[in-house]
RNA sequence: GCGGGUGUAGCUCAGUUGGUUAGAGCGCUUCCCUGUCACGGAAGAGGCCGAGGGUUCAAGUCCCUUCACUCGCGCCA
């Protein structure tokens, strides 16, 4: 017999009565009923029943074991009555008879600092020092399980679609653009570093021009960043991809199929089946992304969308100075369309109000719309139209014409008269029942309020699709856009993108005009993906630098490696990499990126089960030859430490 | 760096308007219990109420400072 196990603890069932088996597990609980001793025995796989008796001899030493406690159990399958059969369990119809069993870990003698055996939430700090303890409940251990789960099906559904893995640099340098970079002191050259990557964005680009045609990694990737709920500090990782002798299509057609495949492959995890959008997903230009959403990452479960309506507050007819005002500086009004809420209560329309407030805005102000919509049923009117209708006459216009008689309530539409309305209707496509709610601001921060009210007024109104992902890309982003601290042109996403229309683009036209071949993939409002087709060309790229206030000779400087590569004969190419972290929390449907990541460091980015970050012994300072400069703040602490 | 929330038993939490001896569940200890499966029952141990200062006759409760955790902002090409 094996010496720990011939059985896991989720695989015997009635077939194996009269067998005797060995398993091995934790003691998971105990049920102690004197004469009788129940206790739940799990490992990995599942729990099983043994039972003992006081007829045993092993029963009085066999009682004193605790929780948690790792135990091999030999003893004889035996079958339950059909009373004493838990349903529940896989293993429920049977229990193992204990003939002998051996303690196989030192003795648990401390007081458990949490319980495994339980779904009760525990406080992070505890979690996160004793993490193998909270691993072993069932909730987060499935979690790794999915993650894992997951990152396999990937990698499977890349290697079918023609990738190949590869493995790039941890150590290397630092990227002069981006987030915070980690270094790593370089012993053999006193005062230079390395860095750790942020992505291998170069690395993936070189090992196209090296002409390997396919790329995938489940890269690690470092930045020194704050923390959120939804990003851990320091490092995540990423499906990173690229590919040679592509188009935009191609890298979607490509990704749909692996993301859409890995989604649909785990959409029921929770229990819940949420349905996954097809392939090919919706493509959305940035430019109308922020216009119809208010953001670059629309959530798409969300039915409201925001219009445009500045022509209507523009009107010499429309007297509402309060955005006239804004209108005369160059503001808009952007309005969304919130269908049958004219029942609402006042406080519903009060409490968007003051939402708005909040958001440091004057207000969110609306009109609403009542009144009959069409004609009048069982009117002599509707009895004409029916006739026409009837016999082939268009109606529609008639039908139409009758929008006219919505009368406009709320707090400014007295400023807004019949004609103005009638174009607000047209514009946002009214009926009977609905409201309009407007943001006024100039462009950005209209775009923004909008965007935000249009997720508070669907929430309050409860219309936001449940149990689905759905996706998009969000395509032609801006190249260029002005830095808000400097008010100089700079780079907006990834200085590595192509320029729409090349070179020639680039020597042309209006910076701030120019889209990058850059997208985005977006799911339920959650960025999951960047990419793009990349610049290529050493000329191009040195012209977007140039534009983007490098001086001369900036590329050569920075991307030494990637600029000899693109004058040495480099293959058009592009890629993306996806957000795996976020990828096993939508799909664990987990708020916290901690429930999905094993061993992750807290807000303040310590590892509290290992000490990290931690001090260094002088002389591995010497090594490196690092001088510690400490703040004072930070001096006083380590003094007080010290005692 | 900034703002919000939290901090009470090993763990999860309750604790009213400031009022006399700070509670519950789980866990732990001892005992009872031979068909439970979150077993049940009896008794018990366990507290610097995060720390420091203040107000008050009286502080877990109010005020200030500080620390820790957490959420958000900044940051994240």
């Amino acid at each position: 017999m094996h010496a720990y196990r011939t059985h896991t603890c989720n695989q015997l069932r009635a077939e194996h009565k009269g067998e005797t088996v060995r398993i091995s597990g934790w003691v998971h609980r105990k049920r102690d009923h004197g004469g009788l001793l129940f206790v739940d025995l799990r490992d990995h796989y599942g729990l099983t029943q043994v039972v003992i008796n006081t007829d045993n001899p092993l029963f009085a030493q066999f009682e004193k074991l605790k929780l948690e406690n790792v135990i091999s159990v030999t003893g004889e399958v035996v079958l339950r009555t059909p009373e004493t059969q838990n349903a529940k369990l896989p293993t429920g119809q049977v229990e193992v008879r204990l003939k002998a069993y051996e303690l196989l870990s030192a003795p648990v003698t401390d007081m458990l600092p949490l319980q495994v055996n339980t779904d009760e939430p525990y406080g992070e700090e505890v979690r996160l020092k004793y993490r193998f303890l909270d691993l072993r409940r069932e909730v987060i251990h499935r979690n790794i399980v999915l993650r894992s789960d997951v990152v396999y099906s990937m990698r499977r559904r890349m290697v079918e679609q023609g990738f190949r893995e590869f493995q790039t640099p941890i150590l290397t340098a630092s990227s002069p653009e981006g987030a915070r970079d980690f270094l790593v002191p370089a012993r053999l050259h006193p005062g230079k570093f390395y860095a750790l990557p942020q992505a291998p964005q170069q690395f993936k680009q070189l090992l196209m021009m090296s002409g390997f045609d396919r790329y995938f990694q489940i890269a690690p990737c470092f930045r020194d960043e704050d923390a959120r709920a939804d990003r851990t500090p320091g490092e995540f990782y990423q499906l990173d991809v690229e590919m040679s002798f592509v188009t935009q299509d191609d890298v979607f057609a490509v990704m749909e199929q692996v993301i859409g495949g890995v989604f649909e492959e785990f959409s029921n995890f929770t229990g819940t089946k949420f349905s996954v959008s097809k392939p090919p997903f919706v493509r959305i230009p940035y430019d109308e992304s922020m216009l119809k959403y208010g953001n670059d990452k629309p959530d798409l479960r969300n039915p409201l969308v925001i219009v445009d309506v500045t022509s209507v507050f523009g009107r010499d007819d429309v007297e509402f100075k309060a955005f006239k005002g804004v209108i005369a500086k160059g503001g808009v009004v952007r309005a969304i369309r919130a269908p049958k809420v004219s029942d609402r209560p006042r406080s519903f329309f009060d409490k968007l109000n003051s939402w708005a407030q909040g958001e440091g805005a004057p207000g969110l102000g609306y009109v609403v719309f009542e009144g009959k919509q069409g004609v009048e049923a069982g009117s002599v009117r509707e009895a004409a139209i029916n006739a026409m209708e009837a016999h082939g006459v268009k109606v529609d216009h008639v039908k139409q014409a009758e929008r006219k008689w919505l009368d406009a309530k709320g707090p400014i539409a007295k400023f807004i008269p019949a004609e103005a309305l009638q174009a607000l209707i047209e514009l946002c496509g009214v009926q009977a029942g609905d409201a309009v709610f407007f943001a006024c601001d100039m462009v950005d921060k209209a775009a923004l309020l909008a965007g935000k009210a249009r997720t508070k007024i669907a929430e309050e109104m409860d219309i936001i699709e449940k149990d689905c992902f759905k996706f998009c890309w969000v395509v032609d982003y801006p190249m260029f856009e002005i830095n808000d601290k400097t008010g100089k042109v700079d780079f907006s996403h990834n200085p590595f993108s192509m320029p729409q229309g090349g070179l020639k683009a680039l020597e042309t036209q209006d910076p701030l005009k120019i889209k990058a071949t850059q997208y985005d993939c977006v799911a339920n409002g959650l960025e999951l993906c960047s990419g793009g087709i990349r610049n290529h060309m050493p000329e191009a790229m040195e012209k977007a630098f140039e534009i983007a206030g490098y001086p001369k000779g900036a590329v050569q400087e920075k991307f030494g490696g990637m600029y000899n590569a693109f004058k040495l004969g480099a293959p058009p190419h592009g890629g993306c990499a996806f957000g795996i972290d976020r990828i096993i929390m939508m799909l664990a449907k987990e708020p916290n990126i901690r429930e999905v990541i094993a061993f992750p460091m807290n807000q303040q980015a310590e590892d509290l089960m290992m000490s990290a970050p931690s001090t260094a012994e002088p002389h591995q300072l010497r090594d490196v030859h690092i001088k510690i400069d400490l703040p004072k703040a930070a001096v006083k602490e380590q003094v007080k430490a010290a005692g």
